[in-house]
RNA sequence: AGCGGGGUGGGGUAGCCAGGAGAUCCCGACGGGCUCAUAACCCGUAGACCGAUGGUUCGAAUCCAUCCCCCGCUACCA
């Protein structure tokens, strides 16, 4: 693939948002670097269209509107206005945002479906589907749970999510349960639709060793598609959605119309702006598709093949971005490790450069980023404020009170030969998708900025020879003008107003970066600049950091305080003598460590007052760290016949109060020897 | 278990594919300087035997083998 700048005009899309919530500063973690991307190849001269919409279709928005009490189309409406809302406010600018559900999305996803059909690569099949009386309603997917025919654990509709983790077949399912209203559900034959993703194995082989952007997309996928490929349903009983040709009481599956979007969104633009979007889809001009690396299944694999097999042109690159972390703790919205764009970040005051900066220069694009407001107040108190906003505030400040306009001086040529060397740089980071680097590269000139500033003294230069000194700012006032050009992408708003305090008058957004070397032009008159980035004070972040607490301890206090797990059905009655047989006594846990090769697995040694202690196996580890569990007084089942768990002999049972996700070990109210029996 | 990604000074990173002299850069710590600037900026110092072990080599963070640990695929995720 073509590279700095592609040799044809080039469309960038953006994982669509699922418009089932509000927007998240993980939802950014992808958004903010495809639009530094945008930004800086149009900066390199080069002509991108920027795309994206709201994904609308699919069951969980069907269930949130009915909970709500309003229709899919009015959830969906709510949600599309505010990410619309949040992409302006952050600077994310698109050239189309649409949503699947536009007549456009509805007709070409229409065309492909069709076009499939006709081509022999779709084929009806009669399923069992699991249909809950109660809801009325068919239960895809995650909708119904059950037992799983492979090991008997509780599984969900499309996964043994809990157990052996297989993929599971519709209808596989054993004693399905609806998870909307936990009543049980029944199995009703159902015509649907396939399509033979198995034949595309050797396309996509070829096309994924040709496929720019990340390499986690590429590997990811590679690694499927080497596996085994198994015939996708693309049809689901549902209402809301695009129906199926020819059956009204189908819809096709939401990962169907979703990705057409982007063809969708590209027509939107050509319609609204004259552009042409066959020249993306139809003809060769490169597709660049950012996602989060979630979604690397779906782009790399069931959607180049549904573009190969309707005959339309597939994506050049896939540049999937690494998850983000709150806190350093998992991303997770139940359990209040989120941080909202909305009500956490825009409505606190803070400009969206900061964040903007933030998600793009903490680490590789491809790694897990951790959002932390400690290291968020560190990073922009040093780097933009202490490096970037300080060098362009001191020199024209110092340009303002000393000369009031751009003095006249020669342009140093090392000055001239930094910024060539740093904005090919930058160019080439930002082309290889590696945004901390380019942030990283353009730091490092305004870090030059201010030892140039430094060294050359102009504070004392004006005292003694005024022309020298006007040399050396104007000099940096250059520094200043690439700089701006530079961080333009990742901070356009500030660089906005920067740009006027140089005393230029054009749009810097449209400006290129063959701007940086032209020289600034003497005379110019200089206004009196004013702060671009200001300090976060502590004062500010530690009330972030409440709001987040706070949330986390509501949702761990919400989660105690529900029984949570569905409660299970009294046992049958038992003699007194059954109880009897269970021999349980009181043991103190001497070592316990993980046993590798399993996940759950604990070893432990446990003091029930014998000579030697016991081996007992464990299935803890999901729930107690080795270190914590030494030491405690615990209740075993110490004549259950023993068992060989991972390899390790058990000899007894650990007890422990089971909800779910909370397991407690049962312990002794007082102090109790080991040995002691419990009756 | 399998597949994929990763383990580099206190934290975060570069280098690894195409092995070579003192292992990069940022933050933090320490010392100094300067005073135009948002107690900012500049200069300097300390700190890692590059997850473990073994191997290939004149030479390995870089290549090979074995092993350990973390993460993702398995959630409300972009």
């Amino acid at each position: 693939m073509p590279n700095i700048p592609f040799d044809k005009a080039v469309l960038v899309t953006c994982g669509l948002p699922y418009a089932n919530g509000k927007a998240h500063v993980g939802h950014l973690r992808t958004y903010i670097p495809a639009d530094i991307y945008v930004r800086s190849l149009k900066k390199n001269s080069q002509e991108v269209t920027f795309v994206c919409g709201s994904d609308t279709h699919g069951t969980p928005i069907v269930v949130n509107a009915e909970e709500l009490g309003i229709t899919p189309k009015e959830l969906v409406q709510k949600y599309h206005v505010h990410f619309d809302e949040i992409f302006k406010k952050m600077d994310v600018r698109f050239d189309a945002f649409g949503t699947t559900d536009d007549e456009t999305n509805h007709n070409r996803t229409l065309d492909i479906v069709e076009k499939l059909i006709d081509r022999g690569y779709v084929y009806p099949k009669i399923i069992e589907i699991a249909y809950c009386p109660q809801c009325d309603r068919f239960l895809p997917d995650r909708y119904v749970s059950g037992t799983c025919p492979h090991c008997e654990e509780k599984a969900r509709g499309d996964e043994c999510d809990q157990g052996c983790g297989k993929h599971l077949e519709p209808g596989e399912l054993r004693e399905p349960v609806c998870t909307i209203c936990q009543g049980p559900a029944e199995y009703k034959e159902q015509e649907h639709f396939f399509f033979k993703l198995s034949e595309f194995r050797d396309f996509l082989l070829e096309h994924l060793e040709n496929l720019g952007g990340t390499l986690n997309a590429r590997n990811y996928a590679l690694g499927w598609v080497k596996q085994e490929l198994t015939d996708w349903c693309i049809t689901r009983n549902l209402e809301w959605g695009v129906k199926f040709p020819g059956h009204d009481d189908l819809v096709v599956y939401v990962w169907v119309d979703a990705p057409i979007g982007y063809m969708a969104f590209t027509e939107e633009w050509a319609q609204a702006t004259g552009g042409d979007w066959e020249k993306f889809w139809k003809g060769d001009s490169p597709i660049v598709h950012f996602i989060g690396g979630d979604i690397i299944y779906h782009h790399c694999i069931f959607w180049p093949a549904m573009l190969k097999g309707a005959g339309y042109s597939q994506p050049s690159a896939v540049v999937a971005s690494g998850m983000l972390k709150i806190e350093d703790k998992t991303f997770s919205k139940s359990r209040g490790y989120v941080v909202w764009v909305e009500e956490d970040y825009l409505d606190h005051g803070f400009h969206p450069d900061l964040l903007r900066y933030y998600l793009a220069s903490y680490t590789s694009h491809t790694k897990e980023v951790n959002f932390s407001w400690k290291i968020f107040q560190d990073k922009i108190n040093t780097e933009l404020v202490g490096v970037l906003g300080n060098f362009l505030y001191r020199n024209l400040l110092f340009a303002y009170k000393n000369f009031g306009e751009i003095p006249e001086g020669e342009m140093d040529p090392e000055v001239i030969d930094k910024i060539v060397s740093t904005t090919e740089e930058v160019i080439q980071a930002n082309a290889d998708y590696e945004f901390k680097k380019a942030a990283d590269i353009a730091m490092s000139l305004a870090s030059y900025g201010n030892s140039y500033f430094q060294s050359n003294e102009p504070w004392k230069l004006i005292k003694e020879d005024k022309d020298a000194c006007g040399k050396v700012i104007k000099n940096c006032i250059q520094l200043a003008k690439a700089l701006i050009l530079l961080f333009e992408p990742m901070t356009p708003g500030s660089m906005e107003v920067a740009w006027k305090q140089i005393g230029m008058d054009s749009d810097v957004h449209e400006e290129t970066y063959e701007q940086a070397t032209v020289a600034v032009v003497s005379g110019t008159k200089l206004e009196k600049p004013k702060i671009l980035f200001t300090k976060l004070e502590d004062d500010k972040i530690q009330e972030m950091e409440d709001i987040s607490s706070k949330r986390v301890k509501a949702a761990m206090a919400k989660e105690a305080g529900k029984p949570e797990v569905e409660i299970e059905e009294y046992k049958d009655e038992i003699e007194y003598d059954d109880f009897a047989k269970l021999d349980i006594r009181v043991g103190k846990i001497i070592i316990a460590e993980k046993i590798k090769k399993s996940k759950k697995l604990l070893r432990l040694e446990v003091d029930i007052g014998d000579e030697k202690p016991r081996q007992v196996v464990a299935g803890l580890a999901e729930y107690y760290k080795p270190e914590e569990m030494v030491g405690k007084t615990v209740n075993v089942l110490v004549n259950l016949k023993p068992v060989k768990l991972c390899g390790v002999e058990s000899q007894g049972m650990l007890l422990a109060a089971d909800a779910g996700e909370r397991v407690s070990l049962l312990t002794t109210d007082k102090d109790m020897g080991p040995g002691s029996c419990i009756r």
